[in-house]
DNA sequence: TGCCAGGTATAGG
DNA sequence: CCTATACATGGC
């Protein structure tokens, strides 16, 4: 089905430093794995139409609040003012980006994994993590197969993101074979604490925004960086304004007297997404 | 080779 | 509360 949007770019999204699964295929087509469900999208002009392989039952199901469709993105550009021409040139650039609603546990070690690695480098991880030790997933487009018998996208096993009481059976030595170094610790702690219920994420969802940290931050290895990046990304909360290196540099040489929050009161995190994107071109 | 990457825990002032 | 340092691994 067909996706008209005024706010919708897979490739910023992809881009964006906030899903670590979204890929682009040989073919220009993307390929998105969240939690264990797989989907196959493709947009031939950036910001254009989008098309999602799956049926409008499956899209309005999960998808459509997995991509946030309903917030109108427009009304938190338009609360930069002209006069902020740098925020007003990343909002500008940024356009297409959203916030995606990503499952907390998924976040919640994807993000332990990101400390002082880059990008590529936390993706090769999460994907090493998933093959190892997640289940194996059909991918729809492959079983449906092409007619000559070809079919479009890479042909390749696909895994779900593991559970927790799977990484919590685990040895640390085990958990270090997928390239997480002083992380294995930290990933098998967390497991451990979700597993046998010593934290229950889905419960956080009904927390305010400060309470929530306190919790997240309970988990060792987890700080405010990435405190902020589950709150924003795994519980939407959009207030949740991640300070990385990046940020930091931003926030120095452009708002040396300080960063209006002000201005954004409720949808900082947003913002936050923008500058984030924007700082990285 | 040396430096850096979506930081955090820990120790010491 | 603030600052300094160690921490694994891979890419350039």
């Amino acid at each position: 089905m067909k996706i008209v949007s005024k706010d919708f770019d897979i490739a910023k999204i992809a881009e964006s430093g906030q899903c670590f699964r979204l890929n682009r295929l040989d073919g220009g087509s993307w390929r998105l794995i969240a939690g264990s469900r797989v989907l196959r999208l493709r947009q031939p002009e950036p910001s254009g139409p989008a098309e999602v392989l799956c049926g409008e039952d499956e899209f309005g199901a999960f998808w459509r609040s997995y991509f946030d469709m309903d917030t109108d993105y427009e009304v938190f550009r338009r609360a930069v003012p002209a006069s902020d021409g740098y925020l007003s040139r990343a909002a500008a650039f940024g356009e297409g980006i959203r916030i995606l609603r990503q499952d907390p546990w998924e976040m919640l070690i994807t993000f332990i994994i990101s400390q002082r690695k880059n990008i590529p480098a936390i993706k090769a991880c999460v994907e090493k993590l998933c093959a190892e030790y997640g289940e194996r997933i059909e991918d729809p487009e492959e079983t449906s197969g092409a007619p000559d018998g070809k079919t479009s996208g890479d042909r390749v096993a696909l895994f779900a993101f593991p559970a927790p009481e799977v990484l919590a059976s685990l040895e640390c030595d085990e958990l270090r074979g997928c390239s997480l170094g002083y992380r294995a610790p930290y990933i098998l702690q967390a497991a451990r604490m979700v597993s046998e219920g010593r934290i229950d994420l889905d419960a956080l969802r009904a927390l305010e925004y400060e309470p929530l940290m306190q919790q997240l931050m309970t988990v060792s290895g987890v700080g405010p960086k990435v405190a902020n990046c589950v709150a924003l990304f795994g519980y939407h909360r959009i207030e949740a304004f991640p300070v990385d290196v990046w940020i930091s540099r931003v926030l120095a040489e452009h708002y040396p007297q300080g960063f209006p929050f002000g201005l954004y009161e409720g949808f900082a995190g947003v913002i936050q997404q923008y500058m984030f994107y924007y700082a990285r071109r």
